[in-house]
DNA sequence: TAGCTTCGCCGAACCGGTTCGATGAAGCGA
DNA sequence: TCGCTTCATCGAACCGGTTCGGCGAAGCTA
């Protein structure tokens, strides 16, 4: 069922079933209205292939899906719901490319067989050769993160400084001098992961201009590696008194890793990093924390995604986030340090 | 830059190309080796739009998302990787479909615009249309979850009924008597979703079988409905010693909540249920539940659907996996219920 | 009524691939 | 040397839309 039957059985031409359908020129009243009745009986919608190889769009936008072998953290469905939804609203589908083991060939599809108008980009490294190489070509991309030179680029982002160095604040207003920094997995900080760096840029230097002692730690995205992490925390320095994190999937781990050693949340050890609020809420006592607006940064990716289609030639826009600490029930005064021989049972 | 262009640099035809490019006619090694020199130079791929018109299939498969209104649960992201991952194996794209407010359109869209091949369906009801529906066109579907007659039909699914019914039966072999079960929001209950049917009934009638008294509840699914169910259980029978839950968004709230109580898990009351393992072992003390293998059901789903596309006249076949309940640290012996009077403080 | 514009529709070309039938050259045996 | 097959390649049609230029009929003015 093609547009040559409709056209048939309207009694018309192929021409002109396609202008009534698209209104891009006018068409009598009478017969739009034979070609709709044609329409509907036959419950008629022109092929998508079709369509974006004459007019050269598919409306189609491309999701470029962080690698499965990483565990998914639940910041990340936040943006694919989002993302799709938005799309939705705008009449965009969502492709999903895995950018995973073979990124080069799905890239390829992506934007090599034109399946695409526009992509938005998840998971930015500092240095990012998929980004630099997208703006070369021009290619209409929004990315979710910036690099190290974001200037004139199209991009939603967090503020990961900022708020590592509010949460950084929170701790040194309280009392805390001794605090940890529970970063992403080592493999993404080594990779150039933004969020990993820069929130650890800003974790040291706002510790540095508040004259703490701190020691930063890599951790797995699972909650057993949480768990293994604080025991390094306590092992390495007893004396710590709060700990910052970017790594939601460990969190978990993080509190049961300080409940084992009998340190009580908030009274004896503050914990207050940067998490999507689902998480935030999950665990007990409720984490202070500044909330990753993860549904907010995807539906503005898309947003500025479809702006850059729509004209080809708008100035680059961007928007950087900074959410506000949310203050909840995981952090608290520091009061004494345990004495040394108190400490936790880290028999490991 | 087209097939076209190609034919010329290489001084042959356009079908010439086309053939050495899809080795579906022998080419002389010669012309193969000239037509792949300018293919590379100039970095040539075909268009999926004019391959996907010309041949008629798109290389694609659809993903009928879960509306977003509804928070996602960690499962759904699984489910949802492993597919792409899956499917990037076998050469197919991930086109994601909202299946929200407005399903019909979204559906038509999929369908009757042609823009894939196949589709994989998630959070499939008792009744559903949907999959009523592309079983009638006999379009190549493959369900996450099975209707109330799934007989002939292709999907993959998990024996809700058993899982709930072992769950039952793990805490009945414990020695609890008063158990409730904590299941997915009222709403999707009522839309008649198939996991919190199947769940329901596994739950009721094992319990009954082994003479528990039983209160079932439906909860929210995040953390603040799961510690306001928890305080609904123990109003409503404070001799209550264990709860079996669906509801892994819910799980953190349980918990909190019966801290709150001052019920230690497991000493004084068990939780398990049937929730993906990530969950589960978040959780402190972890969980003890039937892991949901969402990455297993997300692979499996793709490659029945490939069997599908790649012999139309297949029979329908399907997966139905019951995991073993995975004893972590969440349910013990019960022990003497409370006396009334020592009752949880519920002052709401 | 001739001449002009306006309106509504048609035919043909095009997007970029795939595929079928045909054609010409080479290879082979008789 | 002729006739046959085999092989590599070509040209044209096709997939199902969109879009441009043109054309006939109707409506208007003079």
């Amino acid at each position: 069922m093609n547009i040559g039957e409709i056209a048939q059985r309207a009694g018309v031409s192929r021409s002109t079933v396609s202008y009534a359908l698209s209104g891009k020129r006018p068409v009598s009243e009478e017969t739009r209205r034979k070609i709709q009745q044609v329409v509907d009986e036959l419950g008629y919608r022109p092929s998508a292939s079709a369509r974006a190889l004459a007019n050269g769009r598919t409306s189609t936008i491309g999701l470029v899906f962080p690698p499965a072998g990483n565990h998914y953290t639940g910041m990340q469905l936040d943006f694919i719901g989002s993302v799709v939804e938005a799309a939705a609203a705008y009449d965009y589908d969502v492709l999903l490319s895995p950018s995973g083991v073979d990124s080069d060939r799905s890239f390829q599809r992506l934007l090599g067989e034109r399946r695409v108008d526009g992509a938005i980009l998840m998971e930015i490294r500092l240095a990012d050769d998929r980004v630099d190489h997208l703006a070369e070509l021009g290619f209409p991309a929004v990315a979710i993160g910036r690099t190290a030179r974001p200037e004139g680029g199209w991009w939603v982002g967090l503020d990961h400084t900022a708020l590592a160095a509010a949460c950084v604040h929170h701790l040194a207003d309280l009392g805390h001098r001794r605090v940890a920094f529970v970063n992403r997995p080592e493999q993404l900080l080594r990779a150039g992961y933004e969020s990993a760096h820069r929130g650890l840029d800003g974790f040291t230097k706002a510790a540095a201009e508040r004259g703490l002692t701190v020691r930063t730690y890599c951790c797995g995205d699972d909650a057993a590696s949480g768990q293994a992490c604080v025991e390094r925390i306590l092992h390495d320095d007893p004396a710590t008194t709060a700990l910052v994190t970017l790594n939601e999937a460990a969190l978990g781990g993080l509190y049961r890793g300080l409940a084992q050693a009998g340190r009580h949340v908030p009274r004896d050890f503050s914990v207050t990093g940067v998490v999507a609020n689902r998480w935030a809420e999950t665990v007990t006592p409720q984490l202070t924390a500044a909330d990753v607006p993860a549904a907010d940064m995807g539906r503005l990716a898309v947003e500025l995604l479809v702006e850059r289609l729509d004209q080809p030639d708008a100035a680059p826009r961007h928007h950087l986030l900074a959410p506000p600490i949310s203050l909840r029930a995981s952090t608290g005064p520091a009061g004494a340090p345990p004495t040394p021989d108190a400490g936790p049972d880290t028999t490991a």
